[in-house]
DNA sequence: TTTAGCACTCGGGGAAACGGAGTGCTAAAC
DNA sequence: GTTTAGCACTCCGTTTCCCCGAGTGCTAAA
């Protein structure tokens, strides 16, 4: 059967209000709503082709048609609007995303946040590393009597530091020795190199040192595998519930215990890196708790060397047009606020201006 | 009329068992779990006193009894046994606190994870600082052509750092300098006051030296507020809805909704400083959304200069003797983390061993 | 091909009926 | 005086039943 413009029309009408009230729309709503200057029965007969096309169903005989999956898919490829972002939204997301100390991490955390807001879903957020991250150099800082700040810098330039405590205290030269052998035999290393290197170290060089050593060096690997974990943050689990869909607690719980457990470090959901937005609608997703759920998920880029992937999780009659529009732009703003390269994560874009 | 010894066990027994079941508790079922040799109409007569007392109630005619706000309280002032904490327990609690590259913001949102955890309800955590914080040194390290790392530990002994670019590049002397008015000028200071320091700087010097310095001093700014600035983490919200009370959503909402906004950076809950341990049931919430809902929390030092409270939020049935033992060793493995000014905030405890 | 008309279906919601747990009271027993 | 057995009563939660109405699919006419 083809697919008239006219049934495109009712198609989008029915998904379109479905999207915006929860309930299954009647064939004199639709011919309202459509535009479309024909009566009811019309848009009866049109409907049942839909329905036997598998573009719509039927809760029950009696009531109205919903979009089936496939219908949303058809909707989301074909039938959806641009939406338009208002300045204020635009603002608002901006704003929100200048923000000044914060790190990699809390900067990925709040966006979630601001983005679960805007769209009035739940939103996870995670992060992965392209390739091998290393450490380019190491700082030592003495700053007490018997303490010093080890400062580790990656390739990607993420800085973090820790404060060491020595019970003996260290001399000017002793520290610069130490950061000459840090920097000269610990950088440019994979993790399990570095462990080696450290072994080879232990050989030519006194225990003291060594200890010292040693404790920088294993808070860098720390801070290699923490960069490599992915990381997974979730955002507005809370906003499930706004939703009718969910308010039967039966449906609700299994995805937020799935989407709250950020124990489980790796969310499996599937992105697909070959396309910048990803949606996935209701049975699409591989995961058994999302059979009634849809997920819209967007790519940036944190530097040239890690990814970062963030969703929007929501029913399957999700308000896809608006989801979409304020993903990308937000997407895009992350990839630009990342400055691709050219600029070290952490740092906000006052930087440049100096 | 008199609380006798009988009276105490039998409001005991009902409270322990609704505290278990949520179900209204029966004469009958009194009987058997209050382990006195008396017939079931007996405990109704007593019952029917403690309701007079009003330490019970009576949700219909016909229903058992449940206790009242004031059972609760007198519940956990006298009646309540001390809940031993098991080995699994407790090592699952050390094995958690001990981090690694965390910092105190991370520290502490994970310490509210696991809480919530063990405790089967969702937790909130927070932290003031108790006095006024300045930072207490500067360090700059030149790390490309253009750009250094600016790093700034407060005289709590957090460290923070951010890279600051610069188009023109910088003499090794000239980073000194800056170093050393940055030391000399900006250090020991409230914020207001740095930001007067930063006008008076202003006239003897030169305007690229100062555009540095300012930014550096502004990054401090911003790090002092942010360990100013009370900020509140949640965690598993989603807990609220494992307990049969917030099994209507109407219940819930209102209670998730408040928890999950951490943007309002104050939890209007006030804690009473005089005692480690505080524990509000029901209705001596000032809150109107936790009129069903008991708040049990414990205080913890950070340091000398930072106080934090973390708490968890359940329903009046709540497991007292549970969450108290729990919270309570959480507390305190919290302020030994934290090493009561001995240590520096955001460092653990291998740096003892050094 | 569209439309009006109509019988039919079926879920949701309200009213009514039921069952049972638990109470309070009374009167007897200890 | 206190405890206990017995019993009528209350009232909630559940189930059952029935009705209403929205929406459908079909038929026949335009």
């Amino acid at each position: 059967m083809e697919l008239t413009e006219r049934k495109k029309r009712i198609l989008r009408a029915i998904v379109e209000s479905y999207i915006a009230t929860a309930e299954p729309v009647g064939s004199k709503a639709v011919a309202q709503l459509a535009g479309l200057d024909v009566s009811s029965a019309t848009i009866r007969n049109e409907m049942a082709d839909l329905t036997e096309m598998g573009l719509l169903e039927q809760p029950h005989t009696s009531a109205g048609r919903i979009p089936s999956a496939t219908g949303y898919r058809l909707y989301v490829n074909e039938l959806m609007g641009e939406h338009q972002l208002s300045m204020q939204e635009t603002q608002r997301i901006n704003d929100a995303l200048e923000m000044k100390i914060e790190e990699l991490d809390r900067v990925i955390d709040r966006a979630g946040k601001v983005l679960s807001k805007i769209s009035d879903y739940p939103v996870f957020s995670m992060t992965e590393v392209k390739d091998i991250v290393t450490v380019r150099r190491y700082d030592l800082l003495m700053v007490e009597e018997n303490a010093f700040i080890a400062v580790v810098m990656t390739d990607t330039s993420v800085v973090k530091n820790k404060i060491i405590r020595i019970p003996d205290g260290l001399s000017d030269p002793q520290l610069q020795m130490l950061s000459t052998i840090l920097n000269s035999s610990f950088t440019g290393l994979s993790r399990e190199q570095m462990a080696q290197a450290l072994d080879k170290v232990a050989d030519h060089s006194t225990p003291g040192a060594f200890r010292l050593i040693s404790m920088v060096v294993e808070f860098a690997i720390e801070v290699l595998g923490e960069l490599r974990r992915q990381t997974v943050h979730t955002a507005g689990i809370t906003q499930l519930l706004e939703h009718p869909e969910y308010k039967s607690l039966d449906k609700a719980k299994p995805l937020m215990r799935f989407l709250s457990d950020d124990e489980t470090a790796q969310l499996p959901i599937p992105f697909d890196g070959s396309q910048n937005m990803n949606i996935l609608i209701g049975p699409e997703n591989v995961n058994e708790a999302f059979r009634d759920t849809s997920v819209v998920m967007a790519s940036y880029d944190i530097g040239d060397n890690m990814r970062g992937v963030i969703g929007v999780v929501g029913p399957t009659r999700m308000d896809y047009a608006k989801v979409t529009a304020r993903l990308s732009y937000f997407a895009d703003s992350l990839t630009r606020m990342f400055g691709k390269g050219e600029l070290p994560a952490p740092v906000d874009k006052d930087d440049f201006e100096t």
